[in-house]
DNA sequence: CTGTGTGCAAACACTTTGCAGGTGT
DNA sequence: ACACCTGCAAAGTGTTTGCACACAG
């Protein structure tokens, strides 16, 4: 599936910066922020456009949001072009990464009488495999 | 424990901005954001000073933040105060109110070789039981 | 052609910081 | 007495908005 696929099933116009943002997250292997999206794209587009991007591709469920204590937001494909369950994320201590555990599903919770739940975000904090190796090559 | 004595076992001032701020989160049902506390504080502080405040009791383990969707900031009192285990928060899509779920721990989650967890977040979307007891009674 | 996306500049909200003076211990 | 807390003002950062123009369908 390409990024233009993905706006024509949703009825987007497809615009470079659109596309751009689509290509660079479906290639990541991690959840990128703005700044880290803007860096790679080729087009210099203006951050106002980037934020109304995002914020389009959010509303269709194209791109998910991943926020850590406040300050670090970070984009990732959606469930719903990736297919997979809702999923934990992690967030490494050491070199910021954020990725999204396909692996690991979110556990259901029990919560007291009268509460419902809509959808859990679970966030693990901790280090990541490549921190870890790079730690036994020091 | 009274606010004072919290403060004295950290080793910290007891000034009454700090003194305030503990007393109302103590008494608080639900988490609340920093307009929440100031509302309900008598002596206007400044928001720096309050900001201040927070970092330091945060960083005392006094409190901790709750933070919905990258906007949203509440505090609530800590587990080291409190004594509970981690824990899950809710968030009511409809009040708006964030509240610490002292009897839904938060579960372990299994990662894949190499990762290590230290922490935790999960954070629980949904309609909370007050809510619901409007509704019927609309 | 028409509606929507974009760039620019300005506004906004939350948070942090430097400094001078006040307060707790 | 001294360290630390507070208030004030200013700056910093991420994000949103109004407007005129450009572009996709």
């Amino acid at each position: 599936m390409k990024a233009n696929d993905i706006l024509n099933i949703h009825n987007l116009k497809r615009t470079s910066c659109r596309e751009g943002i689509i290509e660079i997250v479906m290639i990541a292997k991690q959840a990128l922020s703005e700044n880290e999206i803007r860096e790679r794209l080729a087009g210099n587009y203006d951050r106002s456009t980037f934020y109304r991007s995002f914020k389009t591709l959010e509303e269709h469920k194209i791109l998910h949001k991943i926020i850590v204590d406040n300050q670090l937001v970070k984009y990732a494909l959606d469930n719903t072009v990736t297919h997979k369950v809702e999923h934990a994320h992690f967030y490494c201590n050491e070199c910021n990464a954020v990725q999204c555990m396909n692996d690991v599903p979110v556990q259901k919770y029990q919560l007291p009488d009268g509460y419902s739940d809509i959808e859990t975000e679970v966030l693990i904090k901790g280090r990541c495999a490549n921190c870890k190796n790079q730690e036994n090559i020091d």
